[in-house]
DNA sequence: ATTCTTGCAAAAGATTTGCAGGATG
DNA sequence: CATCCTGCAAATCTTTTGCAAGAAT
């Protein structure tokens, strides 16, 4: 059951070499778990994953990774106030579907979204840029609550 | 320029009674900056926000109240992943704008949102629970970015 | 008066930064 | 082989918890 859902489309390495950046195992294995997860990670929750892949890996590299992403690009910092959380660039249209049983992330594409900007624009004199939207419920895979 | 959108509808005082905890000075104002703020906040912008009205006040009594009002159901906290922020607890249909420019957050609401829900229940086997729309962009307000 | 809540302080966890050695181009 | 990146460790900031004193009922 791969989670992956995300068309990732870029190649990490192209990006780097374009900008004068080296390719490194640090940068990689955080890029590949980004790619991986297919939904907004928290810095601390993509460290452990990179150390499941390689423990040597220093989570101070994972941040200063992170970092060079965001500046580059390819990753999404949404800052809810001063939290932040990560996740690669994508679609607007795509939006999130988080299993609460799980934990399982599924991206959902629907002309929704772009008819919400439009009437957004319509209906208020505000200029939608972003658009952020995020399910929670119950996956298909997860069992409905047995009554107790 | 009130910034408060929220039709907050609750009276804290009854609730904290009800349920048998007491009123206090320090969750009066955490409640009143909560629903002052009409967007998530993470818990260290709430308390300089509360240390604004009441310096005595201490971040302790911030986390705690927080976790009290979730308990009770009057406010949400969004989890993603580990990291969280708070707001009062509305309904579904009414989604963020949070304008890039000035910080202001209005709430719009929307049959779209409903309409999404029952599309996401059509199109997938998700069953969706809880739908968080937030719109980044730029308010009526602000004016628009001149040519540099 | 009773006991729920708070403030304080310390502990646990998240994020940033300086520096010397190691990997990359 | 020049220098960009990393690991390490220390510093900083966020969040949680224990405990005795202060408030609310």
């Amino acid at each position: 059951m791969a989670t992956s859902a995300y068309p990732v489309g870029v190649d990490l390495e192209v990006e780097l070499r374009t900008h004068g950046y080296r390719v490194t195992t640090a940068r990689r294995v955080v890029w590949d778990v980004l790619s991986a997860a297919g939904d907004h990670l928290t810095a601390p929750s993509i460290t452990s994953r990179v150390h499941a892949v390689d423990p040597s890996i220093n989570g101070a590299s994972v941040y200063r990774a992170l970092t060079l992403f965001a500046e580059l690009g390819l990753v999404r910092e949404s800052r809810y106030e001063d939290a932040s959380t990560w996740e690669p660039f994508h679609d607007d249209a795509a939006i999130h579907l988080v299993c609460s049983e799980c934990g399982q992330v599924m991206h959902h594409d629907t002309e929704l979204v772009p008819r919400l900007r439009r009437a957004i624009q319509v209906a208020t004199d505000f200029a939608p840029d972003e658009i952020d939207v995020r399910v929670s419920g119950r996956c298909g895979h997860c069992p409905a609550e047995s009554p107790a």
